[in-house]
DNA sequence: TATGTCCATTGATTTAAATCAAATTACACG
DNA sequence: CGTGTAATTTGATTTAAATCAATGGACATA
């Protein structure tokens, strides 16, 4: 565990007394594909972190539609938010998960940092609550960025977007004359992320391939052209 | 000054010596109606705190169309994104605003928080950092249930949403029997925030009118059965 | 190799909301 | 108190995307 809590950025860089402190108490789950995490409302026991493969969170509207907040990458942290609301409280009673999780991976590993113990340890670290607020506020873009992608661009647009931004984040040198990206979503889970009905999203991946912007061979999709599809995205 | 700065939630409770000194680097600016504080992607200098008035932070698409992505009461703060997303940085050129924000009200007082002032106490501030830690996290919160409104949730149940929350976040004794609520929005800002067309709320509005459930008299509205708005905004 | 299940694609149709256009109302200012 | 301008409402039409429906793989298992 004490390994695994070194790798998360929020925890990485802190003395060893205190990476020990914090590993007595957190708790490894280990999910497999479409395995809930929590569900919303359900009682609030702490944050997570994921530590391999791929978390969802998500809502889901009274018609059974469902739309993902949030694709959690390994080391990235989520539902801090019932912790740090209200810091004062003494008890989680009432607290409750916002949103629903799930992973979508098989063998998702996460950590849980079970909110009491880690309350106690926030409230006397300035150098633990500097890295939540940089990490919130990440967020915060992040989310901001996201409503701005849904209420301001149509579908073509937020999924240029989706494809650059899957495209950017992977190392490759060969990008200049185009490369495959492989996508750790499935359509569906795509298409919640974008706000959209699956059908839609395909007729849009299918569209992109007629016009000889990218090719589609199921989850691996090849960028033809990157600067086009960036100039959709951006339009 | 100091006698507002202590007014704001964020830093209200601290010793007389920190609000002196906060005080100090803090500057009173004051806007009428349709002013803009900043646009997006100017240089960040800080981040602010509406003392009287109203203020929208908004996007603008490509071609013009707007999204009010938060409306800041008096005593909030908003726009410190970029001052805690990079804590580590010395300086801070290349930050700049995410978003552009606007008075919507004439004599709007907004307290401007320099960055680089304000970083070098959070630093140092374990107070001040959990309390910024708690409004982010209620920031995110609110974030999140907008952007479950806005896709999850048709026009009409956001306007039921919307007045809902207006009606419940005022306070009168005359609820049971219906009371009058007053929009401290135009209908063009009203329709930015909840995502959609003038016209549309327009008619939104009308229709629950017809049903009567509302009686609309410009930005004065009647709620005659704040239950069935509910059971609007909710279904 | 067949078979069932899941997932993705394609086609036809409907629908909510945007857009375009006009009329009406509110409102600021001389 | 009119007059012009902006804001709002109402009407007609278009459009993007959702929904409904059917088909077409891919893949795992017997």
């Amino acid at each position: 565990m004490h390994e695994v809590i070194k790798r998360i950025p929020l925890f990485s860089g802190l003395e060893e007394g205190m990476v020990n402190k914090i590993s007595e108490f957190c708790r490894l789950r280990i999910f497999n594909k479409g395995d809930i995490i929590f569900f919303e409302s359900e009682p609030y026991r702490g944050f997570y972190a994921v530590v391999s493969g791929l978390v969802k969170v998500y809502k889901i509207s009274r018609d059974g539609r469902e739309h993902i907040i949030h694709i959690i990458a390994p080391f990235n942290t989520f539902a801090e938010v019932p912790l740090l609301e209200n810091l004062d409280k003494i008890t989680d009673d009432d607290f409750r998960y916002p949103a629903c999780s799930m992973a979508i991976e098989d063998n998702t590993k996460v950590v849980l940092v079970p909110a009491n113990e880690f309350r106690d340890i926030l409230k006397n670290d300035l150098n633990i609550s500097l890295r939540m607020l940089s990490g919130l506020a990440k967020r915060l873009r992040h989310l901001n960025h996201h409503i701005e992608e849904l209420t301001l661009k149509d579908v073509t647009k937020r999924t240029a977007a989706f494809l650059i931004s899957v495209y950017e984040n992977t190392s490759s040198n060969s990008k200049l004359k185009g490369s495959t990206i492989s996508l750790s979503v499935n359509r569906s889970d795509m298409a919640a992320y974008l706000g959209t009905a699956i059908e839609t999203l395909s007729r849009t991946l299918s569209r992109l391939q007629a016009e000889g912007i990218i090719e589609v061979t199921g989850k691996k999709i090849f960028i033809k052209n990157a600067y086009k599809l960036k100039e959709i995205s951006l339009s």
